[in-house]
DNA sequence: GTCTATAGCTTGATAGAC
DNA sequence: GTCTATCAAGCTATAGAC
């Protein structure tokens, strides 16, 4: 049973992620999750910015989740990084490049015009930053890079989505996750320096 | 001499870079260039996309002559590499996280829903990548891999951009110029395997 | 080439019936 | 809670005087 709220929510964000914040009008985001206008403004009193808020927080979650799963299914940290750029490229395939990051564009968007939802994007990205770099420490390396690996990892993956969609070919995530993972090979203490 | 088709183009690159293509109305654009919206229509026949054509190819062209000059100014790939990450997180605590990559959020904005202007991003960020896989090379990367770390060197700058314009912080820059220093160190014939 | 006025449409938001 | 009708303001684009 997906509820009426729900259902908005998921539209925003698929709206979102292919056209943008200012890109997506309401009445657009209202048909496509089958309800009307109204019942956007019974539940999100706010408007456009309180629903926006709502979106980018149930995906952000969403996707920690789904990436928090793929590192805790993996055998292994350097498996875990693999593992996420080639689902990131197989994504970006099967959905003919629309499904990327449903933060980045909005988050870009509103970076200097829109305060509040600035301070919603920068805490979405700091909690994956924090679970990344828990990943990243219980798989063996060292506290002190362990972060900044996980800043590597968020950052090129982001610019790997951005320069994919942009050329409509996955050869960039490849790249991006081949030099990721040699990255995080070298960072493992069992390596010499 | 500044022509009124040149002020126009600046305004809209720096308005796009603040809040997007759709964010951005031809109104605002033609107030913050100081030309009446006739005269935008003048030089523009093609109406919003054409100026958002025009706009991004001048401020990838810039972009790029920029980051060729810090390769060719520095000593080595390695400083040079320290200066691009540098350059852009200086940029950033300047402008205020305003200024950071013309492109990107015009980029995210149109890959789903504006075919022509998607192209035209995807052009810009191929004219980026070669002029960086011949710095590579000149600088003493070998042929194959060169490309790959172009990819990673534009992605993670990318990247690098999102984050500190959403945390209004510019450590994820400086953690991010590090990684991608111990990467081209690492790729250097000189370096053991 | 410059500029004003405005058409035609869409936007975010509200009021109120049911 | 659901849905329709509507408002004022914004948008892109055009027409035409100068």
């Amino acid at each position: 049973m997906v509820s009426t709220r729900e259902r908005i929510v998921g539209a925003s964000s698929a709206l979102f992620m292919e056209r943008g914040y200012a890109g997506s009008g309401l009445k657009q985001i209202a048909q496509a999750s089958g309800a009307p206008i109204g019942s956007l403004y019974h539940h999100f009193p706010g408007g456009k910015g309180e629903l926006a808020a709502e979106t980018l927080r149930a995906s952000g979650r969403a996707y920690q989740s789904l990436v928090e799963a793929i590192f805790d299914a993996a055998p292994d940290l350097v498996t875990g990084v693999e593992w996420c750029f080639d689902g990131a490229a197989e994504t970006l395939r099967t959905t003919d490049f629309a499904d990327a990051c449903p933060i980045a564009t909005v988050a870009l968007e509103v970076a200097s015009s829109d305060e509040s939802l600035r301070e919603v994007t920068a805490e979405i990205f700091e909690g994956w930053l924090r679970a990344l770099t828990a990943r990243m420490a219980a798989g063996g390396i060292n506290p002190e890079p362990a972060r900044e690996l996980a800043t590597m990892l968020v950052a090129s993956l982001e610019g790997g989505f951005l320069l994919c969609r942009a050329a409509k070919d996955t050869a960039p995530m490849a790249a991006i996750g081949a030099a990721m993972v040699e990255l995080v090979r070298g960072a493992l203490p069992s390596n010499q320096h």
